[in-house]
DNA sequence: GTCTATAGAAGGATAGAC
DNA sequence: GTCTATCCTTCTATAGAC
């Protein structure tokens, strides 16, 4: 017995990463989620662009803490970014290379046609970059190495996700986890091996 | 004096990159290429795919030549890996934004909507991957890892250009560049400085 | 073969019944 | 406050005048 608003907000995130922002309809969310059409515009009487934002920072949010759980769950940072690129590249082929960056699409749609969407979008990726420093920096990493690690980090993984979805096999996000796994145990102070 | 079916061609490309394949309307396109609507029909029969398709193959093309004239200006990979990435930073900011990779928001759009137009993405990348493996074992880098490098190199660029858009700044760009030559300079053979 | 007009479907948004 | 019917615009695509 999930709310209408929650079934509006998952079935948009779904069709946003199949489909991107622009090629998501109000009736095709509504369709999905069996939910009456006046029903968006009661939970969300700002219309696209509201549900958009509420879904973007959304899903923004439940897509770090996913990663991070890996993350966390694995016995190193190393070990950890290995987990994470090995994790995503096991998700996309199990859903037909369908579910990898659940805001990338949108973001790229609507960074130079929708300021608020942008914002939006921005916010999510600052929000990933500084929970990755932090965890790098942990890790004894220095701060502002630790941030540009991270950002290089998110940048190996969209980028694999992109041409992983492209050419329909994950070999791109595996070059991708071996070359961030290279560069976090290069960047760490205490490791056995050079 | 240039040709209609050109001016569709650059036209939608330029559209493309702001608004992406599904925000673009083929209105639009005629509005901004001073066409009349039935040319896009009579030089794509197969309308809108097949005017993306032709977009994606020949902006993919366009852009590589680009980024191949940088990288072979420089005096040597690293060198030419950085003015790629810092050239790519000051085109994006010079152009507000907007100028960044050609095809990467059409492939997201496409990737699990359209498998023609997904091919085409996938193409384009894989020319781009080709182009960059052949340089980087002209370096003497063995093949296999030139293309595990070409393939990183990529992605680094997308991720940079994908988050710097959303941010409105070449910090995430400047982040790859660094990265980037220092994974390439890593891999080279005979190196004056480790 | 250049261009206009319009069809037919889908888009976002709104009004109002219940 | 849940749901339906409808408005108006925009979309892709086609037909046909010139």
């Amino acid at each position: 017995m999930t709310g209408t608003k929650e079934r509006i907000l998952d079935t948009t995130a779904e069709l946003f990463r199949r489909y991107g922002y622009t090629g998501t309809g109000l009736k095709q969310i509504v369709a999905n989620a069996n939910a009456p059409f006046g029903s968006v515009y009661h939970f969300f009487p700002g219309g696209k662009a509201q549900l958009g934002e509420a879904v973007i920072r959304r899903s923004g949010e439940m897509y770090m803490e996913l990663v991070l759980s890996v993350f966390e769950a694995a016995p190193d940072p190393v070990a950890g970014v290995r987990d994470i690129f090995t994790g995503a590249a096991a998700v996309l082929r199990e859903t037909d290379y369908v579910d990898a960056c659940p805001i990338a699409t949108v973001a790229l749609e609507v960074a130079s046609a929708n300021d608020v969407l942008r914002t939006a979008t921005a916010d999510v990726f600052e929000s990933w970059i500084r929970a990755a420093t932090a965890r790098f920096a942990t890790a004894g990493i220095g701060k502002k190495q630790a941030r540009a690690l991270a950002i290089v980090l998110i940048e190996l993984l969209e980028g694999g996700f992109l041409l992983s979805r492209a050419a329909r096999t994950t070999d791109a996000l595996d070059a991708a986890g071996t070359a961030a796994a290279t560069l976090i145990e290069a960047a760490l102070p205490s490791r056995i091996r050079t």
